[in-house]
DNA sequence: AACTATTTATAACG
DNA sequence: TCGTTATAAATAGTT
């Protein structure tokens, strides 16, 4: 129920799952406190982030909560006996390493070690999937760095851009100060106009007014406003 | 969400408090599932309706989901009890719990999803790791079937010599029985010889004793263990 | 339990 | 996290 549908599974981007996660957990409370409140239920909800974050909801309190349903399961003893507590957590080790174990070997494999013991057909899968990760991995490395390239593009061809507004504005200026020396010549000779017709600046603004960047390669795609703006201080800082 | 807006307070009349209760209590259960799933978040649910009925759901179980909010809260007894092995066995489950988590994520990474996020060195890594496992699953395959290849043509060869011997023997035997009937030329013709002196059989029988047969080629082409079966298969048949 | 007119929730985006 | 909006989903009232 959104701009689009989606599909019940894990999320893959771990922002929008990050961002979904706090909607929906809301939602979620929202949900449990109204049915309580409507339909005088007795409801308790506990969620636990990727992060291990908890957000809790209890209409009345969770101990009650818990004290109804493990009296309804008849097992309440279990949670508070240390001996069951212990032997809990012990499978509960027991189960995570087996999980551990399974996905070292997967990982072994991806990683092209352990192979012995595998079949024709197994190994073909393994080849088909890392050739899927390979494609998307290059896939995104190629987008990165072509956007890169792009932004790079697009920055440059501004610069450029605004290195050849101030060589003719200094061209204009030169001219001005020419004449202006032209007026005053021989009458006196200050230190102030040596300095903007020095000739060695003349020669530079010359050849970069007309010769080629680099950096001004195929089309300029204007789009991003935020670099346009760097480029636009680095602008008025020359002026 | 409906014909009408309600305001989130009691329902007086029973029925539709009922009935709203039956269709809510199906949303947030769906919703409790959903999240779980959505953000891999650990979720425990339990709805007392007001009749007493229990409608539950954990994500993972109750039991866990209890385990986890009693220690986040530590409100239970069991920091005060000499219960230091219970003590162990949280830890290791968590220490184990962590090792998984990070298990899955190079997992996923090398499945080629949960790629964003990453930089373009990382991804650099990951696309030379794929490039080598690649080169190993594919040498290992190369190896089983270069193996399984070398013994079919083996195997084919030695089912091609003994189809030589036979033929030869074949060769023997008609021959001997050219002799016998020639002996007994004109005195009497019975059905049974007529079968061992078909001419046509004679004609394919030295046909296929000196040409070729198809599998001891040259070249290792032969890749198909189904097909290469399919003609040892026929071989044996010929015996 | 089905059916819808509506309200809500929320996915995508900024 | 917050705000906005288009759209999907939930559900209140009704049959």
């Amino acid at each position: 129920m959104g701009r689009g549908k989606i599909a019940i599974r894990r999320i893959d981007n771990s922002t929008s799952r990050q961002v979904t996660f706090s909607k929906r957990r809301n939602g979620l409370l929202k949900k449990a406190r109204e049915l309580s409140i409507l339909c005088d239920a007795e409801v308790g909800l506990m969620v636990f982030s990727s992060t291990g974050k908890l957000y809790d909801y209890a209409s009345t309190s969770m101990k009650s909560v818990f004290e109804r349903y493990n009296k309804l399961k008849e097992e309440h003893h279990h949670l508070m006996n240390p001996v069951s507590e212990e032997k809990f957590w012990q499978t509960e080790a027991a189960s995570l390493r087996q999980q551990l174990q399974y996905l070292q070997e997967c990982h072994r494999q991806l990683m092209g070690e352990e192979l012995t013991g595998l079949g024709i057909k197994e190994l073909q899968n393994l080849e088909n999937q890392l050739e899927m990760s390979l494609k998307g991995v290059r896939m995104k490395k190629d987008q990165i760095l072509t956007s890169e390239i792009k932004e790079l593009r697009q920055k440059g061809n501004l610069i450029h851009q605004d290195n050849v507004e101030l060589y003719q504005k200094m061209d204009q200026i030169q001219k001005e100060n020419a004449e202006l020396q032209k007026k005053v010549y021989g009458s006196r000779s200050t230190g102030e106009e040596n300095v903007a017709s020095n000739p060695s600046f003349m020669v530079r603004n010359g050849y970069d007014l007309h010769a080629p960047i680099g950096l001004q390669l195929s089309q300029p795609q204007t789009q991003y406003s935020e670099s346009s703006a760097k480029v636009m201080k680095l602008g008025l800082q020359l002026h």
